[in-house]
DNA sequence: AGCAGCTTGTTGACATGTCACCGACTTCGC
DNA sequence: GCGAAGTCGGTGACATGTCAACAAGCTGCT
């Protein structure tokens, strides 16, 4: 078996960099958002496109594909939602094998008070360590590593 | 209350693009480690360091330590890779608190198969598409947030 | 109309991760 | 020595995620 490349040493520290700012930023933010709303990210996830839909209604297949999520994925934690009294769930009138996914007030109620500051949370760890034209360069990187990903997929 | 300040139009592009970036890539990563290798990212972690300590073992501690996991989380890890025969634990001489992992033959045969497959993609989908010296600018970026993340949590 | 095949949502089993807590042991100050 | 405080590993409860399978309904072809 001949020996593999291996990364070099750069490159070593560029991917535990790459690592370790993809688990501390999201706990940073599993953190705030927890501490100040008492919301999950997968709770806020859920809550936004349904609190930026017309009556706060969607059809589970359409929230779905707002946050690009498996179906279980979904119908599990619309479950635990449901719970927890922030959503509640509706047959669909067009499609009897559909479900409707309502915001309750209380769902409404703390998505809107989470967000302004899970907003300032990402501008402040994310965005200002960054000039704009450096912001710009980082989402062209994005875009490449996006690219190979996927024609790695097909 | 005071309108927030929200994300620019450029600014939620990238963020929307870093998150995806982040489920994509691991997403890749995973599916390539469990078919290729039948490992899962958890268990990868763990057996990496573990297969370059002398002997295959470590004391728990210092295998938390090398991989920055809470002790909850590698004693479950461990459970469940006991269970599968890639580890086994035994007591620590040293002090009758610890636990010793130790490196099982068909967990170093894993770890030894798995590794130049997924060293090979992570360099194909995360350093092929950028040049040396736009690897040596992301990882300024990675710095600069993990600067304001680590500053947060102060 | 009728049937094959697709879509939609749910469920159960399991892997992973976090939190709070416990029990045992070690360390430190006295 | 000895007791308080800290360290270490483990456990149970729960939240989150994935996968395979299912039931029900829809769609398109004949």
């Amino acid at each position: 078996m001949s020996e593999p490349r291996w990364l070099t040493p750069d490159q070593a520290d560029v991917w535990a960099k790459y690592r370790r700012v993809r688990r501390e930023l999201q706990r940073a933010q599993d953190q705030q958002l927890q501490q100040d709303s008492g919301l999950s990210a997968a709770d806020y996830a859920l809550l936004a496109p349904l609190s930026e839909s017309a009556g706060g209604v969607l059809r589970a297949r359409e929230l779905g594909a707002e946050v690009d999520w498996e179906r279980s994925r979904l119908s599990h934690q619309i479950s635990r939602m449901e719970k927890r009294g922030l959503v509640t769930r509706e047959p669909c009138a067009d499609d009897a094998r559909g479900s409707m996914v309502r915001l309750t007030e209380k769902g409404r109620e703390m998505i809107e008070a989470a967000a302004p500051t899970h907003v300032e949370t990402v501008r402040r760890l994310f965005f200002d360590p960054l000039t704009s034209d450096e912001v710009r360069l980082f989402g062209d990187f994005l875009d490449r590593i996006l690219g190979a990903v996927e024609r790695d997929s097909r």
